[in-house]
DNA sequence: GTCTATATAGGGATAGAC
DNA sequence: GTCTATCCCTATATAGAC
């Protein structure tokens, strides 16, 4: 039953860390609520930092995925909203990890330049759609204005569910509202497209917001 | 020097706090940077959280001070880059609040309200100071395309610092690019100028940012 | 694999002498 | 106002029995 104990510990640390924030739960809390002992979290992780990495690779790969363009053809703005609600479903998966990110990735070099490199790929991934979307005409802008939309769009992304945490009601974390995310993103994208692709975003966005 | 002590111990604070982030500096770590017991800064203090409370005021002090308007004139884009950088500025010096904010806001239900107090405040500054231009005809953007964009400014704002932390180089904390968030900010305004302001931020954007 | 017991360290905070 | 001494609590992590 190794294996599912090991499972069973970093499922509930996920919850729990997105629950409460990570540095708020201690191992001996997430020993607690499997109802098992600290030793025994402990013969399955060296550290509370171990628990945390192996969490980080699954949000990796699950990143990753959700990165994805459909191959072989310029997507439409649905693509783009579909790719987009992928992107934030992963992060709200793993949403511990923004919470307290600066934190978090402060205290591991190892984690930081993951993210870095995650970063970096995520750049390359929208850079590369907007490109698409500017030579089938769909969009248009200039290489430096392309620039500075992909670092917003990647900085709202990064940051929606913070934001969103922090900028009222919400008396309980954890109901963040994606949706606004994506409409927030797609606002920035929004000034830049051809007057037939902004009333059908528009259109979309109506749909989707409420 | 009652008031003294008081006042060194605020200062060393900050200073810690922003340079270590707040979760990480325990008082015993602030009384020992000052030369002073342990005890006597809790005869200044009732807590750490008292601390983090004294600085947050002055946070917002400093905040509502950068956020006035000059009065009687629509502002042009020289006003505006100007109070961005005075913003900025303001959120630099007390940057320790936005490095773990939701962690902070989390533990504390009076900052949390007053932190949302400030949004609210920075919120229909930035709006009115939009609308001011629209009706100028500085710039053309629907209502809706207004509250959008105000929001995704806040949220640059906000969260800029952390954004470039967690984005790669800078081994160490601090140095924060702060031109570089300013310029974001102006890239999202610009889709939404006319030409002619649209070439002038262009210049401007080429000289301040490096 | 899992437990109990414990080591070790550090945090926030207070009492009481000076 | 300031210090020393200390309390209490919780956190991470390990040792060794079962």
């Amino acid at each position: 039953m190794a294996r599912q104990t090991r499972e069973r510990i970093l499922g509930t640390s996920l919850a729990l860390f997105n629950a409460r924030g990570e540095p708020n739960v201690s191992t001996n809390h997430i020993a607690d609520e499997l109802g098992i002992s600290p030793g025994n979290l402990y013969y399955h992780f060296r550290s509370k930092d171990d628990i945390v990495e192996h969490l980080f690779a699954r949000y990796e790969t699950r990143l990753d995925e959700a990165l994805l363009l459909p191959e072989g053809r310029v997507p439409d703005l649905e693509d783009i909203w579909l790719q987009l609600h992928l992107v934030f479903e992963s992060l709200r998966e793993y949403r511990f990890l923004y919470r307290d990110l600066v934190d978090i990735l402060a205290r591991n070099r190892k984690l930081k330049l993951r993210f870095a490199r995650i970063m970096v790929r995520a750049d390359a991934s929208i850079t590369a759609l907007l490109r698409g979307l500017a030579g089938a005409g769909a969009i248009r802008a200039s290489a430096d204005e392309i620039r500075a939309l992909v670092e917003n769009i990647l900085l709202i992304a990064t940051f929606w569910m913070n934001f969103d945490a922090v900028r009222g009601g919400k008396t309980h974390a954890d109901e963040v509202d994606l949706n606004r995310g994506i409409h927030q993103v797609m606002m920035l994208v929004a000034p830049f497209l051809r007057d037939a692709e902004r009333h059908h975003l528009n259109a979309l966005a109506a749909t989707y917001l409420r």
